[in-house]
DNA sequence: TAAATATGTCAATATGGCTGACGTAATTTC
DNA sequence: GAAATTACGTCAGCCATATTGACATATTTA
């Protein structure tokens, strides 16, 4: 079992780092998102829709965590711009099914390129293995009652070996 | 060298977990903020001061890399409701060096509880050497042009055997 | 003495959250 | 078939946090 209990000293220092990581991680879809007028919140909707067209309304709230109220606006925005479009549900014709336009699918390459680099470059090192362990940890930080969740979104094929609790 | 390319849905499943992590790792100090009637930037504010007492405002805007007026108004509600105060510098009596008062620290360290255990729930794995992979990587997404003012912040001793670039 | 620095403040603006209320269409349940 | 629930949209108001630009004051440095 590796509980070797981490320093105090050592823990603040990774509290910090996933605070400065994250604040660098986001800065350059930041920048990009500028340019068109665009913030966090539309490059959210943006990555999600892409990674499951056709998905509900309530199913990117469940994932986004966030009201239907303060998906409204941007959502909206990034219809009227043609970056997303609506499709009536066949099965379900309440449901407004989400798609990416051709414009917002290239949006989003783009907003995510400077990400995938920092990733690769992030998990590029000497050692073996440091991709496999910094998506253990980095699952770890969900919370439990939102893994399955996560898992089910990323695809559990993407986390091999893993039981539902991350050991 | 450990340039083993992860695959596109490797990659994505990565930036993804990055921000399902973040997404909860802030979500327990947000809740106690709440029954202050404080916000994410006072946390990092108590956070980044009790850390290092003393320091400037000026070093604080460095390191939050926001504003001098977006820092004012939570600076001075952190005062007003007594976590903070400021002494005249001594050596330059133009700076206000910023300190916690007692409540201020018993805050931060409330607030930074949650945190410390997630990150030591999250390292604690199997695999040897998780935390110090884990730190690594972390670092490694820290834009290079801001390592430097990091490696400074989280004090070198804690990334030991690392050069400037991450080893 | 002049210039630069550290800090504070006023005003206006933008973004992205929130709650609460209300409406409509479609589906499900009784 | 009527009633309840669901999926979605929207209006209104509020709050937190960030921005830019301008200006003021005290202090230090050149």
């Amino acid at each position: 079992m590796g509980d070797h209990h981490l320093s105090e000293q050592e823990t603040v220092a990774l509290v910090e780092l996933m605070f400065f990581a994250y604040r660098d991680f986001v800065s350059d879809p930041d920048e990009i998102l500028g340019t068109y007028g665009f913030g966090r919140a539309h490059h959210r909707v943006l990555h999600f829709v892409g990674r499951d067209p056709g998905m509900t309304v309530q199913q990117l709230l469940d994932i986004l965590q966030i009201t239907k109220q303060s998906l409204g606006r941007v959502l909206k925005e990034l219809i009227d711009k043609g970056y997303v479009f609506q499709k009536e549900g066949e099965a379900d014709r309440r449901q407004r099914l989400l798609y990416l336009t051709e414009a917002g699918e290239e949006l989003r390459q783009r907003l995510m390129g400077p990400q995938i680099s920092r990733i690769r470059r992030a998990v590029a090192l000497p050692e073996g293995n440091a991709a496999h362990l910094y998506r253990k940890v980095l699952y770890q930080m969900v919370s439990p009652a939102n893994r399955d969740a996560v898992l089910d979104w990323i695809g559990r094929a993407s986390l091999p070996g893993d039981t539902q609790d991350g050991g």
